[in-house]
DNA sequence: GTAAACCCTGTAGTATACTTTAGGGTCAAG
DNA sequence: CTTGACCCTAAAGTATACTACAGGGTTTAC
């Protein structure tokens, strides 16, 4: 049996993170100690992990919530988890639009100032006064 | 002149925005009726417009008052400016880039997926649990 | 036996860009 | 002369994922 110490540093959080965790019912509320300390099983590691997998391609801890109880249902089909992936996806593609557009749109602006001269004759200032660039094409 | 309504009319915002880019000192504090009415002039719509389309490119609040006062600084450089927007197109890039690889590795995991079957049996589900995809390959 | 390192609870703070609420004046139309 | 649309301030709430703080008990090593 782990200290919240002990799996905080086998898992790679702080111990007031794994505090926020449970607070938020993503892990199981543990067994306490005669002194009140939390006691983790070592399979509590792996659950973070989880957790923070998750969160590296994009989850958030709603999400990863909502994973855990399609993992723990039996009733429960491989297409309700890739629902979520696929619908994760989308949101991911669709923020990598929206940055691609910023991307192109600041590009093309400082590729037209000379970087010279001042401030007054500046390009990227200019078309953010009027409505000149492609930046709001849509909007 | 206009009133605080008119010109969220005009501008595309919100009387509560404009009083908030107001108090974060974006805009210049408007002259008040006798009745302590703001009265705007017609151009604090265009200034607005700035603020919206600095925006629409990536800028924060922040950021925009940063160009705000080299806009208003006549011993500021186009370089000046120039350097804000490369930060910023940085900046964006390795946001691009982050999501770019959530999404190949969600990409990769949801082909994985049959979409049939039990949820004991998602290879998503097993990409989380164990560290077997790419998700981590960097961390 | 005491100091460092650890554990506990509960609450508040962080960042961003607003929105909402509470409580209350002002103006134009009918 | 009242109703609805509009304006005012100040403070608190929203979302996310923690982090920090205040105040205090426990364990371990010297
Ligand atoms: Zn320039
Ligand atoms: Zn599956
Ligand atoms: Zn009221
Ligand atoms: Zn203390």
């Amino acid at each position: 049996m782990l200290n919240i110490g002990d799996v905080a540093r086998q898992g790679g959080v702080s111990v007031e993170t794994l505090r926020y965790y449970e607070q938020q019912g993503l892990i199981e509320t543990p067994d306490r100690d005669a002194n009140g300390y939390r006691k983790y099983a070592p399979e509590v590691v792996r659950h973070i992990q989880f957790i923070k997998r998750a969160q590296d391609v994009g989850f958030t801890l709603r999400d990863i919530g909502d994973l855990l109880s399609l993992k723990a249902d039996p009733g429960a089909s491989c297409s309700d988890v890739r629902d979520r992936a696929l619908g994760k996806l989308s949101e991911i593609e669709e923020k990598i639009d929206v940055l691609s557009r910023m991307r192109d749109v600041l590009g093309t602006w400082t590729n037209a100032c000379p970087s010279t001269g001042p401030v007054s004759a500046c390009p990227i200032l200019d078309a953010l006064e009027a409505r000149k660039g492609p930046a709001n094409a849509d909007r």
